[in-house]
DNA sequence: GAACGATGTATCGCGGCGATATAATCACCT
DNA sequence: AGGTGATTATATCGCCGCGATACATCGTTC
């Protein structure tokens, strides 16, 4: 997910581990948090999987003085594997906490795959509101009052989404056939 | 967290892993999974920590045949362990995931205690909601259509969040000065 | 000139998850 | 009587991501 991510950011430009993350907090800081404590330990297993590499020195142009940083950039098998992650987007691609992501990347996507995860995010959503509204009026076992409060306000939130998503889709849907 | 939710429902009578796991299942389903991988370490961790033992093995009774199952219950040491995490009720409680489990053990929360976490969380939310207020309204560095609509989605939803702790509040003031 | 906040890289331990293994019991069908 | 599958039940493994922390440099402000 964070190797998503990252290798989503490195398909615009090389960058370095500082820049990543603050890229990366504008773009999705209200949904995921990303933290140093699993940056510089992704970079290292990405560049150990050869997908990215550091990228020569160029610098010393302008502007050394400035301070050891590493700039990585996509190798060939990092853009093939980020192709292939968008490929296989699956299950876990419309989870809370990947779905957000997935949708930042969304103008790189190819239209196809946009669908299938908008509709798997949506199929997921719809679950989970059945889920919430089974157990609202299930009466018996008679349910905590914040509980209960709790599962309303739940509902409510994801019918809204589902019709948020329902607006994606049928937007997405429009353009396809334009 | 786990370890509260843990302590929360072992507050309530003894029981054994699986009950454990399916009592918060569908208490907090749709907020919170709570897998096997962590449940087990958590309450070896718990038992290692002194705060539950094995309860003696009164069965016997009828239920032989039945099966291995280890039933635990609250040591002293573990009830005011969950006293103290309530009172110690601090900034990670009022996160996206923590919250919703300590709303489902308010019913066992001191009044004080409910109104810290309830207002705290509301600055949480209202953070987030500037934050996204912020971005989107920022001009400049033209933003991608998808992530604006991921952020026009979140900004609405933390909206409605607040509204809906808002009258949480309200409630909660009301019955205090009755 | 010192205090502070941003820039920048990095590590450590831990909490929680998904996948997986194992096994007995129960309900149902044939 | 036998098979099949769902449910009850405990447990481990490796991985991912986080928060805390450390450290060093740079630009700005008092």
């Amino acid at each position: 997910m964070f190797e998503f991510a990252l290798l989503g950011l490195l398909h615009e430009a090389p960058m370095h581990g500082y820049e990543l993350r603050k890229r990366l907090h504008d773009l999705l800081g209200a949904f995921r948090a990303f933290s140093y404590g699993s940056l510089y330990p992704t970079l290292r297993r990405l560049q150990r999987a050869g997908l990215i590499v550091e990228e020569g020195p160029e610098e010393s142009a302008l502007s050394w003085g400035r301070r050891a940083r590493k700039v990585y950039k996509l190798t060939p098998e990092g853009k093939e594997r980020f192709a292939e992650l968008l490929a296989n987007a699956g299950p876990q691609t419309w989870d809370d906490d990947s779905f957000g992501v997935h949708l930042a990347f969304f103008s790189r996507t190819p239209a196809d795959v946009r669908m299938r995860i908008l509709e798997g995010r949506r199929r997921c959503v719809e679950e989970r509101r059945e889920g919430l509204r089974e157990r609202l009026t299930r009466t018996g076992e008679q349910i905590d009052r914040y509980t209960r409060e709790l599962h309303r306000q739940g509902l409510e939130s994801t019918e809204r989404e589902v019709r948020w998503l329902n607006e994606l889709i049928a937007h997405e849907k429009s353009e396809q056939d334009e």
